[in-house]
RNA sequence: GGGCGUUUAGCUCAGUUGGAAGAGCGCUUGCCUUACAAGCAAGAUGUCGGCGGUUCAAGUCCGUCAACGCCCA
């Protein structure tokens, strides 16, 4: 048999990706209780990325492990159509072309970014298929699908007619890059160092003037009003008198409002309703004029005045101040820090920009929404996440979905050329419904991206037709995504999905971090820190760069990547895949195999079995408790720790040719067996060496699953967790470690054998010497053991106390008696410190009577076996003097 | 300005109801021991951010200060 020496992912991940997806193994399975998992839709534009990976993995673990459990698991996949994203992408190739959209029209670019979505569309699915990712693709959806697109008009015209979609004027968030109004949240703040110019108004009658301050100098030219605090003394005689505004001549008056901070600038507040959101409001209470000064690519228009006009934000910023300085009318300039908008597709920072667009009234969507986080229905987790969901929540604001570009859902609302009548209906009407006009133009907005994404739940499940799917699948179980789109998408999600199918999309939301570079930097497209994932499936296979995320991302934590973490996966898939070729090669020339009464278990194998139930157990517990780093800690211990460094090392002498036959098959099963089943353990997080050493051992071990894949996941037999075994075993375990620290320390060859004297305290130690002989022999090269109660310490010799035994290596003229005194003095002085530390608590009244009962048995326990301990190695040092 | 989080070994971080400080990487030493040098074995390394408190007992609970980070306004 040829097995080669060095794990190779390559065609092994390949392979099993190809069957698992060909047999169906993806879609769920059976009538029974379902476990399903939505995957947060990358964007069509989308390639792979780290932050991908990590999510994608997370949700492949979790939703295997539950394959794995029986349930009837689904992992429902998709990707959305960006819009914003997406048309500005094509857009920019149209620039190369020296095309602009206007010139080439509506319907003729969205066929060519449908081209483009054909073409390239399904780039980001085939990368996810290369991580292992086991979505029901024959489930795909995408937001622009027709059903989902659907049920987007469905759920517009259903809202509008409930009043709570409504068209109106607002001050909203402008991008004046990607020309479109932006949700709140979509837009990005961050804090900048900016000026804060103090600006001299005159008053139209008489000497004197007001200072306002301002950030943004260049809007003064859509001032319609300067506003004080009403309750400020300095400025009560200024109320309701004018004021020139200068550089346009126009005369505004001084309002009062509450709105105005005293403390902020001069109290003063130059008022530009078109331009500021706060203003806005100051300019509905006080019924002001709104002056909008610039045009959609934050551009001035002819309002801003005739010397300012076509000039851009920037470029009129420098001008207005400039003539203000030239006009004596700049009285200071301070440095300011403050936060400033960014469109998070573009970075361009954001102009508030009054303009007609339509909004989801929220409130009423979030009561429900509210209730059922505080009912405990749906859980975040780590906990801290629904103080930040409940915050918002209570606190919404009316979402702005229309957007100003075209590949997108065009809102379903209908007027009429002739009347100005508006229709909001599902199908395009034929003429006006009051005029009977055949004249009919469709708005020209598209809907918000998000507003397809938030009724991901039910949308990618058929509705609005009441469909299986909907019955079986709905409500799902986890939602793993990151928590920068809680509000944008999760928690839309839960208000969407109890308005329209009264129940809650998911009852988990499991929040993890982000990855970070080797600095600590989040990983960027600009910083160029993002290494691409399918550079590095490439060089190390999935199942190590899956595993290594894994092991280095504690629940809900940021995880810092860096190539060296990547050795941790890769090495440990070469390691087992090192143990399973061991096996192989090591087990092929025994023929047959025992049941299982007809084994011979020795200790190790009792061991082995014992740990092998107990990490089960634990496994099973953090799959199930989301804390995947743990369960891979976990895995990862036991085969690489235990498995393979105590219970391979030691079968081997069974599988030599002094062994029997009795002992040979004992050890083939155990071996074989322990694989099969730490193949399950590892399956969620490494699933295809998994499947291919489990596949390997089932040709020798016969079982009854056709696949890993979808083979049980092991439940612990509690009576086979047997604690007497395993600290027999770890008494072995000291005792051997402790010999090869006494054989390390005297600088003995590995090859030299050693003949070591133990006195003992136990009848029972005695044996375990006796019938272990081999273990000793094989691990740590002792070639004889003479031990007893009663053993005398050669001399000279050098000597380890493991619990209450001693164990000595004599060694004529080897020992240098100042060095071995010296080492015995450290170990003296430890056991000491620990004693003291022991003794002081049991000494202590208050301890007895308050400590548990068990945990006072304990520290006795302790004391006595540092008291031994003491003991013995003080006489041990006495022999040196 | 409001809120949240982080601070534990040289580095990156675990540490779930308070009861003997852990992992991976790195480091030191010795080994090509016929599964694995992507390995084996033996080690070293911590005023658990500072101060104060609760408790028989605090990395863990409370208060406070500091530094850093994130979100919201």
């Amino acid at each position: 048999m040829e097995i080669s020496k060095t794990y190779s992912p390559k065609e092994i991940e390949k392979k099993w990706y190809d069957i698992w997806n060909q047999r169906g193994y993806f879609k769920p399975k059976g009538e029974g209780e379902t476990f399903t998992i939505l995957i947060p839709p990358p964007n069509v534009t989308g390639i792979l990325h780290m932050g991908h990976v990590l999510n994608n993995t997370l949700q492949d673990v979790v939703i295997r492990y539950y394959r794995m459990k029986g349930l009837s698991t689904l992992w429902l996949p998709g990707v959305d159509h960006a819009g914003i994203a997406t048309q500005n992408m094509v857009e920019k190739d149209l620039a190369k072309e020296g095309k602009t959209r206007h010139e080439i029209g509506r319907a003729e670019l969205l066929k060519r970014i449908w081209a483009w979505k054909e073409e390239k569309g399904d780039i980001i699915i085939d990368q996810l298929k290369l991580l292992g990712a086991s979505c029901d693709w024959s489930r795909q959806r995408f937001t622009m699908d027709e059903t989902l697109s659907r049920a987007v008009k469905e759920v517009f015209v259903s809202l509008y007619e409930k009043g709570l979609i409504y068209k109106g004027k607002y001050i909203i968030n402008w991008c004046p890059r990607c020309v479109t109004a932006l949700a709140n949240d979509e837009v990005e703040h961050s804090d900048e160092e900016g000026k804060l110019w103090h600006v001299r108004y005159p008053f139209a009658e008489g000497e004197g003037f007001v200072t306002v301050a301002t950030t943004r100098p260049e809007t003064m030219l859509g001032d319609v009003a300067v506003a004080v605090n009403p309750s400020d003394e300095r400025y009560q005689k200024l109320i309701g008198k004018e004021l020139i505004l200068p550089l346009t001549g126009r005369n505004i008056p001084v309002i009062a409002d509450d709105y105005v901070d005293k403390e902020f600038g001069s109290g003063c507040v130059k008022v530009t309703p078109a331009h500021d959101p706060n203003d806005f409001e100051i300019g509905q209470r006080h019924s002001l004029e709104r002056l909008l000064i610039m045009d959609e690519h934050g551009v001035m228009n002819s309002d801003a005045g005739a010397e300012f006009e076509g000039m851009e934000r920037y470029a009129a910023r420098k001008k207005v101040l400039a003539m203000l300085e030239e006009q004596g009318l700049l009285e200071k300039i301070e440095k300011h820090e403050h936060a400033v908008g960014h469109c998070y597709r573009c970075d361009t920072v954001i102009e508030p920009y009054l303009s007609d667009q339509w909004f989801v009234k929220m409130e009423p969507l979030s009561r429900e929404a509210i209730a059922v986080v505080e009912r405990g229905e749906v859980r975040f987790q780590p906990e801290r996440w629904t103080k930040v969901y409940m915050h918002w929540m209570n606190n919404i604001r009316d979402w702005c979905i229309s957007r100003q570009i075209w590949w997108g859902h065009r809102i379903p609302a209908y007027y009429c050329d002739d009347c100005d009548h508006m229709m909001v209906v599902k199908e395009t009407p034929e003429s006006c419904e009051k005029c009977g006009s055949a004249k009919i133009r469709q708005d020209e907005d598209v809907l918000d991206t998000w507003f397809s994404s938030w009724l991901w739940p039910f949308s990618t499940m058929g509705w609005p037709e009441e469909t299986e799917d909907l019955k079986r699948f709905l409500p799902t179980q986890v939602l793993i995504t990151a928590p920068e789109i809680i509000y944008l998408w999760v928690a839309r999600m839960i208000m969407s999905t109890l308005h329209f199918k009264k129940t809650i999309p998911f009852d988990t939301v499991l929040l993890h971090g982000i990855v970070r570079d080797d600095l600590g930097r989040k990983m960027s497209k600009s910083l160029g820190n993002s290494p691409d994932p399918i550079d590095i499936i490439d060089k190390v296979g999935a199942d190590a760069l899956r595993f290594s995320m894994i092991f280095n991302t504690p629940k809900g934590a940021d995880v810092v990547y860096s190539d060296a973490i990547l050795e941790t996966g890769r090495n440990f898939a070469n390691k087992i895949w090192n143990a399973y070729r061991f096996i192989a090669l090591g087990t092929a020339d025994i023929p047959g195999l025992p049941r299982e009464d007809e084994l011979k278990l020795e200790l190790a194998d009792r061991w082995i079995i014992s740990r092998l139930n107990e990490v089960a157990k634990e496994a099973g517990e953090h799959y199930e408790n989301l804390r995947l780093n743990d369960a891979a800690q976990c895995v990862f211990q036991f085969l690489w720790d235990e498995y393979c460094s105590w219970y391979i090392e030691l079968s081997k002498d069974r599988l030599g040719e002094d062994a029997s036959t009795e002992e040979k098959l004992t050890a083939k099963y155990v071996l074989l067996n322990v694989m099969q089943a730490g193949m399950r353990l590892l399956h969620p997080i490494m699933p295809f060496i998994s499947e291919e050493i489990w596949q390997s051992v089932k040709e020798q071990f016969p079982m009854e699953d056709e696949a890993l894949i979808i083979a049980k996941f092991p439940v612990a037999d509690e009576a086979l967790i047997d604690k007497d075994i395993a600290d027999e075993m770890r008494f072995v375990q000291e005792s051997i470690t402790a010999i090869r620290n006494l054989r390390k320390q005297l600088n003995l060859s590995p090859a030299l054998g050693v003949k070591i004297y133990v006195r003992t305290a136990e009848d029972a130690q005695n044996k375990l010497f006796e019938d272990y002989a081999g273990y000793f022999m094989r691990l740590a090269k002792v070639e004889e053991i003479h031990s007893g109660k009663d053993t005398v310490k050669p001399k000279p010799a050098v000597s380890a106390v493991v619990r209450n035994i001693e164990i000595f290596i004599p060694l004529a003229g080897l020992i240098d008696p100042e060095i071995e005194k010296a080492r015995l003095m450290k170990q003296l002085e430890k056991h000491e410190k620990e004693l003291m530390s022991v003794q002081k608590k049991l000494n202590n009244p208050n301890f007895l009577e308050n400590a548990k009962p068990e945990v006072v048995a304990k520290e006795r326990e302790r004391e006595e076996e540092n008291k031994t301990k003491v003991e013995l190695v003080r006489a041990q040092i006495a022999d040196f003097e």
